[in-house]
DNA sequence: TCATGTGAAGCAGTTCACAGCG
DNA sequence: CGCTGTGAACTGCTTCACATGA
């Protein structure tokens, strides 16, 4: 059994939260911790994490607990974060910006190569150190850069048509943060997040118990 | 049963789905559907649908289907979204303002009353014909807005002093677009949103197969 | 008849509790 | 002894399949 069964989402989110929970814990000098005192610490479940844990292979020692930094680069392997992955991100407008400058796209497992836009007063500039490049250079740049994943980052409107100049680009691996839901072909990994969900969900719970709404059920 | 059961995070964000759905059947000119047809059309589970919907009540004719308005109308309020929510968004640097321009943050439903940050720059100025505010004038802002949301969109390390600064102020529904996570109060309801997931998410899948993985397990 | 609304069945993900090992 | 790794129990979500009712 070569870890090729299929593997949760769920489960791949929170090895992620462990791997920082032990980044953080290096940065606190601690070397050995146990699954009951990292899930104290970071209000997890002990048996979530080692069962978690225990799916990828035994990376604990009975009766002492976890090698912080040797489970953090278990984990960090596992991730694939030890490749640098490269990105392009597409339209260089405020949430491009952001994203390109945003910590985490840029920490040595992810790194920014290239902005990409149709305006003509951005393509050929720098934004923020980084290079900005015409939409029709893309397969191009993608060639040249090595670039894997791609992140779609324009008005709603031009979304559909930037995933396909992506997948004819060559690029197969994309995060949309476009406003609208756009669906993948086949062999095309695509993500679409929705920051506008996150809002109505916390929101709802300030409606909970109007009067008005007791009604929904009659 | 007043509905007053604890709805779980995933229906809820179904809910929002169906709401989309039903807006783009509108705007299609579609004014029934059957559950099956719906499932069809958005690649959702026609039971599920039949589910989610049944738990607020009985909003289908048997032997037709919904009626496409009228549903949007109950979806609608039963979110919460007929009350329009105004929020504050603190950090004015690019994904401030990208959230503050961000269509699903502007609609009727939610709006963006005004941006805060510290930088005297941007203090007293509009940006993007938002007005930004200084950090100490949350509460008063708070008071004459109305706002009850406030959305963070600081550097990190500024991340836990703001959220000090809104509960301070009053706020109490808070979505962290910070990239650290934030642990709320007691009375706060705080959402962390957390983009590298996404990326670490889609980036994984890149990894698999590798060679120097497959011995994790041993 | 046709599609909803809904118990029952099925499945996935989480927690429990302890055998097994350092 | 202490803590991991893990089968078993449990919880909750999804799907099935059909009785119900327009």
């Amino acid at each position: 059994m070569s870890g090729s069964r299929e593997i949760s989402p769920l489960t791949l989110n929170r090895l992620s939260v462990y791997l920082r929970c032990l980044r953080d814990l290096q940065s606190l000098g601690v070397d050995r911790i146990s699954s009951q005192e990292m899930a104290d610490r970071y209000h997890l479940s002990s048996a979530q994490i080692r069962k978690d844990l225990a799916y990828f292979g035994e990376f604990g020692v009975r009766g002492v607990g976890y090698d912080v930094s040797s489970l953090a680069e278990r984990l960090h392997a596992l991730l694939g974060l030890d490749v640098e992955q490269r990105l392009i991100i597409v339209g260089m407008g405020h949430l491009g910006r952001a994203l390109a400058s945003y910590p985490g796209f840029n920490d040595g497992s992810f790194r920014v190569v290239a902005g990409v836009d149709i305006d003509p007063k951005k393509v050929g500039r720098r934004m923020g150190h980084l290079p900005v490049y015409h939409r029709d250079e893309l397969r191009e740049l993608t060639e040249r850069t090595g670039a894997r994943i791609a992140v779609i980052a324009v008005p709603a409107a031009a979304a559909q048509e930037t995933l396909d100049s992506l997948v004819a680009a060559g690029l197969r691996t994309i995060l949309n943060f476009a406003p609208v839901h756009l669906r993948a072909s086949d062999g095309v990994r695509l993500k679409n997040v929705d920051m506008r969900i996150h809002l109505e969900e916390i929101a709802f719970h300030l409606g909970v118990g109007r009067d008005d709404l007791e009604r929904a059920e009659g």
